[in-house]
RNA sequence: CGGGGCGUAGCGCAGCUUGGCUAGCGCGCUUGGUUCGGGACCAAGAGGUCGCGGGUUCAAAUCCCGCCGCCCCGACCA
């Protein structure tokens, strides 16, 4: 390929809309352009990386046995209506409407699909009949379309994307964990063929969310800009995204024996601080912070270590509600009887209350009385509150002592690139998708499912793998392998040269581009360096002079002076190692 | 949707506070010349409904109102 027949507009300078160095890159480097917010174009050389990326993921899908098919992006809305999850999954939909405005032709409204379990189990259902054509693992590699809240950093969430997902069917939930097991290896190889190190790549333990099941996992790459955090073990192998993660606490002295309940004036006070304060003088380790949340428009009492943040995810997964927020005042008043500031849940039955495990056999506790300026003394949570739900409600945090080994625990912000689910029989169950055993009798198949954001990995690669000069690609993901900088193609000799390398690594399933512009040295090294080719060959009279051509890693910096011939040999071994 | 910022040539920006004369600068682009191993130089050009709509005014990029778009922080997720 010659430069001169492909377009990459490299820009000298980041468009202001961009803030990460990947996002930036890409723009610079001539990879993609924006359409809208959330939309891109993929120019050439971002789609032959992209194509890279892709390749690989099929590839390891293949070898780990799934079998590829492609579904419709256009879906009937109504087989959503009859999945599990409609209300969740409307909010991320895009309804596919006719654009003049009239009516749906014959067949019922459309939406485009934003994932694809509904149209997998609906297929299975049609599809698998019998044990024996046990197990299955469809996958595909599509555009998917989501009305992000909010589209961010390029690629990194957008409104249109590819994701490669995948579905498997299992008569049992042995083999649904064999096959989830299956998965996880080969997204393992897939994101280590991307170039990303152990250091970086971590399969953490993760919430399900709205896709429901008993577990699962994603992959991470820790990067400043990722949306997760997860927290790991300094020691041993436990990593967690913070939704799940939990900590050992070491257990705290409350006295000798629980004392009676006393209510006490704390006029002003408003906060956990407060209490900490002369004259009272209450750690914040020793309350019990009261806190109202609306779950699916009921209210529920959320107890927690005045100390302890709550995570709300952890939270949504023990009450079971799909949406929620915190009460306003005016609707904690009429429940509790007072403000918040002196909220306390000693005596309240008739509202579900979740209390956090960190508060389980404490006493001598202090919590708000449910009078304006008063708090109780003397509590024992066991004995004096109707807890409703014991549940890991609360975010760990840095430093504390890792659940299994007790080591400290670090956080760090990551990507979140794939995510593994044992989904179970949810989706089956509602869809019809089942089976006949041995015995002619039916069971839902146990489902599992699998994504991998294609062109998130692609983001990835880029925001993990530069330096101040621009990109340096993996090679295995690189648009090309090797840039040709022709520095005098207007001189017959070096010309010659440059194509002869050129055909000859062509020849060997090498991946080339001749710089052929009509450009000054230094305009083509700086292109080459930004674009990040992983190696360079420097064709001019300097080099020539001295009986060879330049050969130049873009990641170390080394480089050697070659005849041709050697050159070209050097090459294919560094791009076949 | 809540909070913050921005919108002036393909890209990066100045001008706006305190309204005024032909709307400027750098990069990029075109033409000619000189250059040619780390984003060259000289000269001559092309390119703008100052996001859109309305208002105030003799006069609006500049002041006021409304809308739209983009970016960042939060709730959602591959």
């Amino acid at each position: 390929m010659k430069w001169n027949q492909t377009h990459i507009p490299t820009l000298k300078e980041s468009p202001a809309e961009a803030e990460i160095p990947s996002h930036k890159l890409m723009l610079r480097a001539g990879l993609m352009r924006k359409l809208a917010g959330g939309i891109y174009t993929f120019l050439p050389l971002g789609l032959r990386a992209y194509e890279k990326v892709e390749r690989i993921v099929r590839e390891e899908m293949n070898r780990a046995g799934a079998i590829e098919i492609r579904m419709p992006a256009l879906q009937p809305k109504e087989l959503w209506q009859r999945g599990p999850r409609w209300d969740a999954a409307q909010r991320v939909m895009f309804a596919a409407s006719p654009a003049d405005g009239s009516k749906f032709a014959p067949g019922g409204e459309l939406v485009l699909g934003p994932t694809h379990e509904e149209v997998i189990t609906s297929l299975a259902a049609d599809e698998i009949h019998s044990y024996r054509q046990l197990p299955k693992n469809f996958y595909q590699i599509q555009t998917k379309f989501r009305n992000e809240i909010r589209p961010r950093f390029g690629l990194m969430r957008a409104k249109e994307f590819v994701m490669k997902d995948g579905y498997s069917f299992d008569a049992t939930e042995d083999g649904a964990v064999k096959s989830y097991e299956a998965m996880r290896a080969a997204y393992q190889r897939v994101f280590e063929r991307c170039g990303f190190g152990t250091q970086q790549l971590k399969c953490v333990w993760a919430d399900s969310g709205v896709m429901g099941g008993k577990y699962s996992q994603e992959f991470m790459v820790t990067a400043e800009c990722g949306e997760n955090e997860i927290a790991f073990c300094e020691k041993c192998s436990y990593v967690a995204n913070v939704e799940k993660a939990q900590s050992k606490l070491a257990r705290l002295e409350d006295g000798e024996a629980p004392a009676n309940v006393g209510k006490f004036p704390t006029p002003g006070v408003k906060t956990i601080e407060d209490l900490t304060k002369p004259p009272f003088l209450v750690a914040a380790d020793r309350q019990v912070k009261t806190l109202i949340f609306i779950a699916d428009s009921k209210p529920v009492l959320v107890l927690m270590r005045g100390d302890h943040p709550l995570n709300e995810v952890k939270l949504a997964a023990a009450t079971g509600a799909i949406e929620f927020r915190a009460a306003r005042e005016d609707e904690i008043v009429p429940l509790m009887g007072a403000r918040p500031g002196s909220l306390g849940a000693v005596g309240k039955s008739g509202v579900p209350i979740y209390a956090d495990e960190a508060l389980r056999g404490r006493f001598n506790m202090v919590t708000g009385a449910n009078e304006d300026g008063f708090h109780l003394r003397g509590v024992c949570v066991e004995r004096d509150i109707k807890v409703t739900k014991w549940a890991d409600l609360r975010s760990v945090a840095a430093g504390e002592p890792c659940p299994e080994c007790a080591a400290p625990l670090r956080i760090q912000r990551a990507i979140e690139l794939g995510h593994i689910f044992i989904l179970g029989t949810k989706y089956s169950e509602k869809l019809g998708a089942n089976y006949l055993d041995e015995k002619g009798q039916s069971h839902p198949c146990v489902m599992g499912c699998y994504g991998i954001g294609v062109t998130r990995t692609l983001a990835a690669v880029i925001e993990c793998f530069n330096d101040k000069d621009g990109i340096v690609w993996p090679m295995a993901v690189a648009p090309f392998h090797v840039c040709i900088s022709l520095l005098d193609p207007a001189k017959e000799a070096s010309a010659k040269i440059a194509q002869e390398i050129h055909d000859a690594l062509e020849r060997e399933g090498v991946e080339v581009i001749l710089d052929d512009r009509d450009e000054r040295p230094g305009f083509k090294f700086k292109d080459a360096d930004l674009i990040g080719f992983p190696i360079r060959v420097t064709i001019g009279e300097k080099s020539l002079a001295k009986g060879g051509v330049e050969v130049k890693q873009r990641a170390t910096g080394e480089m050697k002076l070659l005849p041709p011939a050697e050159a070209v040999k050097e090459i294919v071994a560094a791009v076949r190692r």
